[in-house]
DNA sequence: CTGAAAGCGCTTACAG
DNA sequence: CTGAAAGCGCTTACAG
C-alpha cells in the first residue's frame, strides 16, 4: 500500500489537485457539499497525509522550531524541554529537539540540519566555549529567529534568556552569611562560561559587602564527577566548623560534597552550610549515595531557575518574530530572577 | 543576505547546478581541482546549507528518525532519549523527539506530521489506552519501519521492545518474600497497560509461588499524586510490623509512601520492605520530602530497565529496516531483563 | 469560478 | 564525460 499523493484523490474523485487542496486546507472554494465530502472521504481511506517536504518547499515556511541544547537530560532540561515543546505546540508550531553533547562542532552540524530543514526559529542552549560566536552571527545575519538560553554570549547582538545568575547567587550567598557563615568556599565546575562566571561574581559581591574577600584557595574549580570533588574539597573541609559555608554552583555537585562530608565525618548544615543552583539528583538506591545523604540532617536551600517563564518568553519571542515584528534587542536580552527556595525547617533568615 | 541556492553557486562558478551537486555531495565528476576548489569555497563564503526539503522530496528519504514519547521528562526517557539520539547520529540519522502528554489524539498528530515529515521511521512510547491501534495498524501495514518501546500492545504485529516486566516484578516480590515478608501490598497506578499489568501478575506469581494469594485489598490502584496515595494506602500500613512488603509499580509512587510511613511514624524497612521499579525523584530541598525521606532508613532495592540496551536495540531494528532486511516479528517482539539492584547494605538475600 | 501550469530547490537518468 | 531537463508532491497566481 503506497502512500497516497494528492493527485491519487483528484484521480478518485475526478476533480483536479487544486480542488482537493483548496478543500483539504479549508481554502475558499466553491464546489458541492456531496464532491467535497467524497474528497474528505477518499482522503482518510487513502490515509492521505500531506507530504510536508512538498509543502515546505512551496510555502517556505514549516511551522516548525529547533531547539538546540547541550544535554537534554540533565538539570531542568527535561521539564524546560516539554513546557516549551507544550506552548508551541499550542500555538501550532512542531518542534525539534537536539542534543549536542556540549560539543561545538556537533552543534554546527545539528543547527545546519535544522537551517536545512527550514526551521522557521531556533532555541539555544549553546555548547561550552566562543568557538561558534561567528557561526551563530552568520545566523543571526540571516535573519533567522533566534534566542540563546541558559548560556549567553555577552557583547553579542543575539537575543538570549538567561537567569539573573549574579544576583540569584548574590542571594544564595547573603543567605549563608546570614546564617553565620564567615568562611566561605565557591564550589565550580572547571568548564566556565559567562553564566556560571556571574554566579561567582555574585557570590563575590555578597561576601564583600559584609566586608569577606574570597582569596583564590577560597575558589575550588574540578570536573563535577564526584571523585574530583572529594579530592578537591577535604582539604577545605578537614577543618569545617560552625561557620563554614560552601556555595555549589550547581546542586549536581552536591553529591560529591556529602560524600566528602561523610568521609571526614561532617554534617550539613551542623558544620557546613550549602547553598547550590537548581535541583538534586541523588540515587536512594545505591548504598554510597544513601550513606552520603545521611550528611545532610536538614533539607538544604537551593536556587531554583524559572523554567516556565524561560520557555513562555521564549515562545513569545519566536512568535513576534514570526509575525514580522523585531522587538529591539535591549527587550530581548532578559536576565529572568531565580527564587532562593529556603525550607522552613532551616534557621536563618531569608534575605528580602 | 538572503539563503544561498545551488543555483547561486553554479551561476557564479559558470557551471551547471548538476556540477555544484556532485562536487559538494562526493558524487564521481571529472572536474578539475581549482573549479572544486572554487565551488567549495563559495559554497563556504555564501553558507550554503542544502535545503533538506528539496533534497528530501527527491530522495524519499531524509535520514531522520521520529521519537515519539508519552512524557520525555520523567523515569528513564530523559537519558534514554539521549543515548537514542546519540546512537542514531553516529549512523548518520537525525532524531526529532515529540511529547504526546499521554493523549492518543495528540499522538496522531505528532506521529502524523513526522511521517508527513517522511521520517524514515519511528520510535513509540504509546500513549495509553488502546484507541490508537487501529490507527498504528495503518503504519505498520504502510511499511513505515517503527518499533514501540516501554509500552506495548499484545496480539498485534508491531515490533516492540519493553522490559521483561513480569519476571522483573516476579524477581523483585521474590526479594521481599525472601526478606520474610508476609503481608504483600501492591501499589500501582490507576491507569493501565500492558506493561504494568505484568507486572502485577509477576508479584501475584511469585507470591502463590509461596502460598501467597494476593486478594483485592492487597492491591491498591490509585493516582500518582502523594495525597491520593496517603489517603490510599494510610489504611493499610497503619498496621504495619515487621513482615510488612510494599511492591511499588513505579517509584514515581515513592515520596507518596514515605510521607505516608511519617505520617503513622513507621520506617522503612523496619517497619516496611519496599521494592519498586526505576529511578526515585524526591526533592531534598523541600522540607515535607525531607521529613518524609527520614522515614527511609536504609537505602531500597530498585527494578532497574536497562535504557541502555533499549536504545541500541531500538537503534539497530530501525538501521536493519533502512537496509531493506524485514527482520521476522518473534525477533523483535522483545522483552529484555531488568536488574534487580540490591543495596549491600540491605539485608536480605537477592534472588538468582 | 475553475483547473492547467509554473515553481519551490534539489538530484539523477539520459540525451548529446 | 557533461549539462539540460525531468521530476519529487505540493500550492497558488493566473489564463480561460
Amino acid at each position: 500500500m503506497a502512500i497516497a499523493r494528492l493527485s491519487d484523490i483528484a484521480q478518485r474523485a475526478g476533480v483536479s489537485k487544486t480542488a482537493v487542496s483548496k478543500v483539504l486546507n479549508d481554502r475558499p472554494i466553491r464546489i458541492g457539499a456531496a464532491k467535497r465530502e467524497e474528497i474528505l472521504k477518499l482522503a482518510r481511506d487513502l490515509r492521505y497525509r500531506p507530504n510536508i517536504m512538498a509543502r515546505s518547499l512551496n510555502r517556505r515556511s514549516t511551522r516548525t522550531v529547533g531547539v538546540v541544547v547541550y544535554d537534554m537530560s540533565t538539570l531542568f532540561y527535561p521539564q524546560l524541554l516539554r513546557t516549551l515543546e507544550l506552548a508551541l505546540a499550542c500555538e501550532g508550531y512542531q518542534t525539534l529537539i537536539c542534543n549536542t553533547e556540549d560539543n561545538p562542532a556537533r552543534e554546527r552540524e545539528q543547527i545546519d540540519n535544522l537551517l536545512g530543514r527550514l526551521v522557521d526559529g531556533l532555541v539555544v542552549a549553546p555548547a561550552c566555549g566562543v568557538g561558534n560566536i561567528e557561526y551563530f552571527r552568520g545566523i543571526h545575519d540571516q535573519g533567522t529567529p533566534f534566542i540563546l538560553i541558559d548560556r549567553y554570549f555577552p557583547d553579542e547582538p543575539f537575543r538570549f534568556l538567561v537567569t539573573d545568575n549574579q544576583a540569584a547567587a548574590r542571594n544564595g550567598a547573603a543567605w549563608l552569611l546570614d546564617c553565620g557563615v564567615r568562611k566561605l568556599t565557591y564550589l565550580g565546575e572547571r568548564g566556565r562560561n559567562p553564566s556560571v562566571d556571574e554566579r561567582l561574581a555574585g557570590v563575590r559581591a555578597a561576601a564583600e559587602r559584609r566586608g569577606l574577600v574570597l582569596k583564590d584557595q577560597d575558589i575550588v574549580l574540578c570536573d563535577t564527577n564526584r571523585i574530583s570533588i572529594r579530592k578537591a574539597l577535604q582539604p577545605r573541609l578537614a577543618q569545617a566548623r560552625p561557620g563554614t559555608g560552601l556555595f555549589l554552583e550547581s546542586n549536581r555537585m552536591l553529591m560529591g560534597v556529602l560524600d566528602t562530608c561523610r568521609d571526614i565525618g561532617k554534617t550539613v548544615p551542623a558544620d557546613v552550610r550549602i547553598v547550590g543552583f537548581d535541583p538534586f539528583g541523588p540515587d536512594l538506591a545505591r548504598p554510597a549515595d544513601f550513606a552520603s545523604l545521611r550528611a545532610l540532617t536538614e533539607p538544604a536551600p537551593t536556587i531554583q531557575q524559572d523554567t516556565g517563564r524561560l520557555a513562555a518568553l521564549a515562545t513569545a519571542y519566536l512568535l513576534a518574530s514570526f509575525k514580522g515584528e523585531s522587538p529591539d534587542a535591549a527587550a530581548w536580552q532578559r536576565r529572568l530572577p531565580a527564587k532562593l527556595v529556603v525550607p522552613e525547617d532551616n534557621k536563618g533568615v531569608a534575605p528580602a
